[in-house]
RNA sequence: GGAUGGAUUCCCGAGUGGCCAAAGGGGACAGACUGUAAAUCUGCUGCAAAUUGCUUCGGUGGUUCGAAUCCACCUCCAUCCA
């Protein structure tokens, strides 16, 4: 079977674990160019933020999906699996091995999986409709028209969600097809690729105590004026890419709803959460091998040693 | 030395005799997620042999059938007067 397949690395991990840095050295070792699935180092402008990986730190690694969308271009899974399927064809025909890297769980998984995204599902004026009527009507009556029209998808998404909601009664219109009878169908594709997926891992203090520095440095490296000149060149603060984590928080901050000090509070704490529910996910992801720092008495070259050794052995 | 206010579960904070293991918020922890995903949403939070039992509301003692709530003394904190 694994000759059908063709190999896939996967490095993931929550926020703030050390990704980028063992990316590199486990790129060079297998000759490996980088995805990254990660829904704010695709913008340019948002650096610091986002702790996007620099040109001068990738070490001649080649990087995909870094810096290719201005702030106000939409970018969504649709969108990252076919710019990221894109580019692991072109590294197959360079004969190296795509690596995929970033802490988007939801986008490793469409590439995975090639989950199906059906290309008529772009009305966007659907979700408008949608949106309009959970707004006038209330968040029930809308979770109320999705129990008549697909029971199985209301039955599991909550009544309180209400972009789930109208997703789910989106996708009916826009396709024809029931969001449930989708989920069911793409949840139990097996992978066309011969993967590893690793998570990396820290000790939960430990983790959050590095989310807490790295957001303390992102301040002195100049978050604050990287968020003033986004706003300055008219990326205001509806934009998608501006609901990112230090984006809204330094925005709102700006605009006065609170103090710089509680700013880089509250976004030390939604950085945490955030950390945490990307744990969440990987925990449910299939096939996942975790990897804990602590177990390599947090030696980066160790752990890619022993990647690449797990890697070798596999393929 | 005196006066007043305060001390509540991890934190903030409500509770002023039974309906209190104690509102609410935060944090922590756990979970969901298939075209906004760094988004959106949910659950849970004294202990246990857990539809019951036990221990909590600064400390000790008391009143009462019954106290986080009332009384006495003590400790600490805050402000004010000396």
């Amino acid at each position: 079977m694994s000759d059908e397949k063709r190999p896939l690395l996967i490095l993931t991990g929550p926020t703030g674990v050390g990704k980028t840095e063992l990316s590199i050295k486990l790129a060079k070792k297998l000759r490996g160019e980088i995805i990254s699935a990660d829904s704010i180092q695709v913008y340019k402008h948002m650096n610091i933020g986002s702790a996007k990986i620099m040109p001068s730190e990738m070490e001649g690694i080649r990087h995909h999906l870094v810096d290719i969308l201005m702030p106000d271009e939409e970018f969504n899974i649709f969108e990252f699996q076919k710019r990221a399927k894109d580019a692991i064809r072109g590294i197959y025909d360079r004969g190296g091995l795509p690596i995929i890297v970033g802490g988007t769980g939801f986008y490793i998984q469409s590439v995975l999986y090639d989950i199906d995204f059906n290309k008529e599902d772009n009305d966007k004026s659907v979700r408008m409709k949608y949106e309009k009527l959970a707004e006038e009507k209330g968040v029930s009556y809308v979770y109320e028209l999705l129990q008549k029209i697909d029971p199985v998808s209301a039955e599991n998404i909550h009544r309180n969600n209400e972009k789930r909601i109208i997703r789910a009664l989106e996708y009916y219109e826009n396709t024809g097809e029931l969001m449930s009878v989708h989920n069911l169908r793409e949840s139990q594709k097996t992978s066309p690729y011969h993967f590893m997926y690793f998570v990396l891992n820290r000790e939960r203090n430990t983790l959050y105590e590095r989310i807490d520095k790295r957001v303390e440095q992102m301040l002195r490296d100049g978050l604050v004026d990287e968020v003033k000149s986004l706003l300055a060149m008219g990326y205001g603060r509806e934009l998608v890419s501006m609901q990112g984590l230090g984006y809204k928080e330094i925005a709102a901050c700006l605009e006065g709803e609170y103090t710089l000090e509680e700013a880089a509070s509250i976004l030390k704490r939604d950085t945490r959460h955030f950390a945490k529910r990307q744990l969440t996910w990987f925990r449910r992801e299939r096939n996942v091998t975790f990897i804990n720092y602590e177990d390599y008495s947090n030696d980066v070259d160790r752990i890619c040693e022993e990647l690449c050794m797990r890697w070798n052995a596999f393929v």
